[in-house]
DNA sequence: GTATGATTGAAACATACGTTTGACTGACAA
DNA sequence: TTGTCAGTCAAACGTATGTTTCAATCATAC
């Protein structure tokens, strides 16, 4: 077994880190499960964290590469005009959907692995995979900008993020909500691209357009609060 | 400095947890930042977790109980007609904007640390608190079942979610990205509030609606990938 | 068959962790 | 003054961690 070594840690690494987080699982937790011995990791990888890179750039690249040339193919169908909302978010959103369909019963994994980037990985691995991100951002919030000219360029940035914070949380923990029914993954994206594409063209609305509840009366607020605020 | 110690490693705990998570922030980090001798946590609160648990219930309650009284309110003004589509969701997110504002420079924090809840915590710690959230989105759901009676149940549940995460990751990672100008919270939550409500209000689509672009050409794909599926 | 380089194995390393202990302090009541 | 008790403190406990070491093993080329 030559490089099955390799791969098995990534495999076992991959589902203990998502589930239990990256610090949380211990190198002899992801060693015996593999049933390899505990050397191996720093002998393949180097260390821990360069274990967590790995797995994530197995992952991700792949993905982020499929958004660019899917936006690609979307833009070139539109020719000279604005591609379409839909099949921009559509873009974005397949490939994810693909990928974690792809895992089977592994679903979650990597959206959760993602989430804990922020938190867990040291700052050089972080860096590094935003700024793959980033290519992939800028490209779709100026495909974006072009179809909804009207919107403020830094709206649609935001709602860029809102698309990407949705879809992250779904992915992470919408199966296991268990108050919700288990859908097809195509049903599942059909209703992202339904919600992210109206949202992403809404209107804006000006600074005190509707009118926001600021404040319950004092009593109300109090009473209801049930501790100390 | 009676009750002193307890709030100053509430405090700290909380920013540290938020910061670099809660497996990776040790007692010891947490005590010496607060000046507290390392044995106070375990007799003020009995363990790193039920620290943690403090923490979030400090901060959680609260906003989840203005929610319910914020919806009371906005339902009571409704009448016997359905509630705005708006204003149930300015209800849902005023009290963590709230939050949020109140908590001053330690803004991302409460939300960093709820995203930790699902990896982080144990079993008993995450679903004390998903208890409580359950009963916040049941009661947001049928509100927004009765203003959108057109719009499968299921359905809106889901989009409830959309909005979960788009809100979450906003206020986890909105300031910090970078590409993004600051905004003053009551711009961002008008931002959030118009991509939510048009997401939730969005009229549903035929499972194969808007054709969903499936899978690229073979070359295609394969080319654009550049590494290992 | 034997030398070579890559891989695996068992064991140990130093360190960091959450928790516990037991002495100590200071305020307050009897 | 003495007793009490919540709170603080320094130190230690046992355990788990990531990493390193070095001998053993394996496949392969000569």
């Amino acid at each position: 077994m030559a490089g099955d070594t390799r791969e098995r840690i990534l495999d076992v690494a991959e589902r203990l880190f998502a589930d239990s987080g990256f610090a949380s699982t211990s190198l002899r937790d992801i060693t015996a499960e593999a049933g390899v011995n505990l050397a191996a990791v720093n002998y393949h990888f180097g260390s821990k964290e360069a274990l967590l890179g790995a797995i994530l750039e197995r992952r991700i690249r792949p993905m982020n590469d499929r958004r660019l040339a899917l936006l690609d193919q979307v833009e070139a169908e539109a020719g000279a005009g604005a591609a379409a909302v839909e099949q921009i978010v559509a873009a974005f959103l397949h490939p994810a959907f693909r990928q974690v369909a792809a895992m089977g019963s592994h679903r979650r994994q990597l959206l959760k692995l993602l989430g804990q980037l922020h938190t867990q990985a040291n700052p050089e691995t972080r860096k590094l995979f935003f700024r793959q991100f980033d290519e992939v951002r800028m490209r779709f919030t100026a495909s974006f900008q072009r179809a909804l000219p009207d919107i403020d360029p830094d709206e649609v940035a935001r709602r860029m993020m809102y698309i990407v914070g949705a879809m992250s949380y779904i992915m992470m923990w919408g199966e296991q909500s268990g108050h919700l029914p288990a859908q097809p993954p195509e049903r599942l994206q059909q209703s992202l691209i339904d919600f992210a594409s109206a949202g992403m063209a809404a209107p804006e609305t000006a600074a005190s357009g509707i009118p926001v509840i600021e404040t319950l009366p004092a009593g109300a607020a109090v009473a209801a609060q049930g501790g100390p605020a």
